[in-house]
DNA sequence: GTGAAAGCGCTAACAC
DNA sequence: GTGTTAGCGCTTTCAC
């Protein structure tokens, strides 16, 4: 830190004091507009660096946000963090990352970090292994505005961010049937994580709203990989009755299917259909492309900070309301080649084409 | 903030000062054990929560680093940042991230706005559209350490992190010509952009060693996507003599060449043959899968950051000896179906089989 | 090995 | 509309 202007230098040159200069600064409204231009040109002149430590020392604000996810690694948290970051820098804040690495100790490191860094608040998704919460009962206590996103644990009085898994599956499931599948099977994720057990839910919804009764043998218990998708199709082809649809958890999940669909020469779409969920970006360039449900990253980071915002707002005014806000992101359907309408007879294919026109 | 315990608090029940306190907190030596279990024993029963803000502004080193990217979104960053985020928390770092999308004004908001949060030092990829480096010669001139990593300018004297693209280029070349390929393409990137010149000479020295001369009309000036490796092999097919295979600057440019040669029921590999750079992940899903040159992410980041803190080390001794150094990661190939063995007649196959379990 | 005291650069309550 | 003054919570020099 070569660089020593302060307030004080700016102050002393034009003959005010250093309270006059910070509010001149900080456009207060008690200062006239001459003096505003003299000391916004004047520390131009000298190059001053407004210096945000001793700012939020003195404020209590440090205008900075912490975010907490398993891993800027991942596709799904790197777009989150896209659209959390873009929002925040738009407003005037800034933000620190910190990887879990879904652990439960560098989640603690995380909170640790950002208490001792007085971040105005803190997003966070939580770690697959975090059973044990009191890291952010910690937070609550200390009434530092929270926000989960994706990740959330219903239990804890926490306004959260998520989309509509329920009905992202029940959407998915829906649009096998209307394209003439019957027979649908379904790949789980991990059952201890909400988001998948209500696209399960959603799944067997769908069926049922169409008359179909859902049949515990077309559902297979996966983990979210490629290896457990194809691992799927070898257990359902040796049922008696063979389904003629996967809807999968997620889209790993889905590329293992189709990967053993493919080994089996099976004809996709035609003969089977196949739909996923999170829209990673190798689906589109596979063949055939894999028709998924999109889960709104940027927009859940932009949402997720938007509600953070407001909570600091409302903590600054310590009306400390607790306001418990859900919000739940609409799912967006991307209809591929996978899910195309199944081959009854000889028509369709017509319908195929127009519908992987719409995605 | 409703916290309030401070190092006073602790001092006072104590019967000690705050410099003692502050001294055992930090382990300083002069302090006597017996002292340091004391204090420390005291701030965990307070549940005190060190400000780093307060001591950031007294010591002037913010234990903070800032990193520009143009976008977390982009795969390749997201993975950078994960490495940089792991080493710089494990060493007692905090890290703040700023998106440039690209452009070279929200690049100078960046620079701006960690100057204001006075880091101890900034990790940056330059954003495409940036020619004028003012912002960052700014940063030079107040003495803030500064690492490029992927992108840089070599009329900077800016220390950076690389990946020798040279060899890369010039490898995975040679691993087409090993394979039986004898007419291998290129298609280019920007060749504004050094990374993208030096795949470019990898290209053509790989082929002078094996006395094939480089022939310009089997170069295509592609930008980076899908649609430029498709428009590359129309190009290619309406040459007199087509080539035998593709060396693409980039994964997405492969990705567009397969498809390409799908459209136009080209058997890969044995026909043709394909290998990008980059190795984004769908390349190992798609159908031929891709074989590419993988540019070393995670360790990027690392060796960047490992970088930034022995610059910022220097700087503290105020040597100032503008250490220029510029560490280049050796590329790993990531051998696949796409680029195995050409059929000369009847043979190979397993050829191809052994190569492809290599990756 | 510990205390005393000064001050990092800013903001904000209180004057007038 | 501007000046004065008192810190925010910590580190650090200088004592002894």
């Amino acid at each position: 830190m070569s660089q020593k202007i302060t307030i004080h230098d700016i102050a002393r040159e034009l003959n005010l004091t250093s309270g006059t200069v910070s509010r001149a600064l900080n456009d207060n409204s008690r200062i006239s507009i001459k003096t505003k231009k003299l000391v916004k040109e004047k520390a131009n002149e000298l190059k001053y660096q407004r210096n945000k430590i001793a700012s939020s020392l003195r404020s209590g604000k440090s205008q900075t946000i912490g975010v907490i996810i398993p891993s800027a690694q991942m596709n799904f948290f790197g777009s989150v963090v896209h659209g959390i970051e873009l929002m925040a820098s738009s407003i005037g804040y800034s933000i620190m990352l910190y990887q879990t690495e879904e652990t439960t100790v560098l989640e603690k490191k995380a909170i640790e970090t950002f208490l001792s860094a007085r971040v105005d608040g803190i997003l966070a998704s939580v770690a697959k292994e975090t059973i044990d919460f009191s890291h952010y009962h910690e937070l609550q206590k200390r009434h530092i505005p929270l926000v989960f996103f994706d990740r959330t644990n219903d239990e804890m009085k926490v306004p959260s961010v998520i989309i509509d898994d329920y009905k992202g599956a029940f959407l998915a499931t829906e649009h096998l049937i209307k394209n003439g599948y019957s027979r649908i099977a379904h790949v789980l994720g991990p059952q201890h994580i909400k988001s998948f057990q209500d696209r399960y839910r959603g799944y067997e919804d769908a069926l049922k709203k169409h008359t179909i009764k859902p049949d515990k043998k077309l559902i297979y218990q996966g983990d979210i990989s490629i290896e457990s998708g194809k691992a799927a199709v070898d257990y359902f082809f040796q049922l008696s009755k063979i389904p003629d649809a996967v809807f999968a958890a997620e889209d790993y999940t889905a590329l293992g299917v189709i990967k053993g669909l493919k080994e089996r020469k099976i004809k996709m779409p035609g003969d089977f259909g196949v739909i996923g969920f999170a829209n990673e970006n190798f689906g589109e360039h596979i063949t055939p492309s894999l028709s998924s449900v999109d889960q709104q990253t940027v927009q859940m980071g932009k949402e997720a900070l938007g509600l953070l915002i407001k909570l600091i707002a409302i903590n600054e005014g310590n009306i400390d309301i607790g306001l418990q806000e859900k919000i739940v992101l609409q799912p967006v359907m991307h209809l591929r080649e996978s899910s195309a309408g199944k081959t009854t007879s000889g028509k369709l294919e017509t319908f195929n084409v127009l519908l992987s026109k719409i995605s």
